[in-house]
DNA sequence: GTCTATAGACGGATAGAC
DNA sequence: GTCTATCCGTCTATAGAC
């Protein structure tokens, strides 16, 4: 660490300290009702602080959402490169279960947050670039121009995947046997095969 | 109507207004970023109008699920009286179709206002109250006692109902069509049948 | 990089007249 | 049943000292 870096009360990973403890607190008792004051008493630092580290409070949401999209795209990316086989489409199912289970939580507080985060100003359409999302995932479990029908199991396979570890995580008394669970039903919605 | 409801100014159905009115914004805007204020603009009326319809902002949010929640008790009630066929399975999640896409709109609302809802005052441990409605609902499409993995396959077919008609419900071209075809799937996972 | 202090705005809710 | 007027709290964001 530099010299420079040294300064008075600095403490070097506030930013990334900021984020975690935002993350916690929009996921589990909402975006707009959490204030950055209250942030800010957790870190034990002031408001003012939270302005150094980010332009404003729709910006910490932002640089986490990027994180999260980020994750997203590069799963659609790696997926790209691979054939069509059932055996692929089990594995982009089984990333993108480990994305949202074992992830930073960021899907959890998107889930909460929806209406807030969806009427925000740095991300407008912000629901489109989730369906985006969305369709690109799907378009790695069908074929191209596959009918509704098709596209629709594949929309509900990763539906499952969310809402299964979402909403059963904390009533499975074994993660991996929920896992496997969760991820058998989604292969049988797309034709997926261990 | 008798003479003494013939009052200065009475509009007869200002708290079915206000409750249309408000469903709406609290789905399209959110919960928090809509105020009484918007809410009053909109009716043309002021603020303590509301006040004398409703105790408080979130009086509005408990009319609007109470009746919602009415709605899943009844299926719940009804469905409690079939024998557990699968045919009676298939007409319980035609129902819960029903009450998801043709509905008011509340579970829309509801959906993307979870975290605000979920730390109400008045509605307090309301996920709890949410979990009951889909236990009781998957009770209705399980046999008694049925394994994890049985259960999860009727809790996602609920889940894909409800994501189904939201996610899709625009970009289908015929209504019946998706309806048929989400319910296709919610069957298969079910053992339901037509 | 963190602080104190404050500006500036808006929201929920109530009182009391009509 | 609806209105005007107002209270009081909280919030985001900024200015400027250290």
């Amino acid at each position: 660490m530099s010299e420079a870096t040294k300064e008075a009360h600095a403490r070097p990973d506030t930013r990334a300290r900021i984020q975690a403890v935002a993350l916690e607190l929009f996921a589990e008792q909402g975006y707009d009702k959490t204030s950055l004051r209250e942030i800010a008493e957790r870190l034990d630092v002031t408001k003012a602080a939270l302005y150094y580290h980010f332009k404003s409070k729709e910006d910490i949401v932002a640089s986490l959402v990027e994180d999260y999209f980020g994750q997203i795209d590069e799963l659609v990316a790696w997926g790209r490169t691979l054939p069509k086989t059932p055996e692929s489409r089990a594995e982009v199912l089984r990333r993108y279960f480990d994305i949202v289970a074992g992830g930073s939580g960021v899907f959890r507080m998107l889930q909460h947050n929806q209406a807030s985060v969806n009427s925000m100003a740095a991300a407008k359409h912000r629901s489109e670039l989730f369906r985006e999302r969305m369709d690109a995932l799907v378009s790695l479990l069908t074929e191209p121009d596959a009918p509704l029908a098709s596209q629709l199991r594949a929309a509900v396979a990763l539906a499952s995947v969310s809402f299964g570890c979402m909403f059963y995580a904390d009533r499975a008394e074994d993660p991996a046997h929920l896992r496997a669970t969760v991820l058998d039903i989604a292969f049988g919605l797309t034709g997926a095969q261990d």
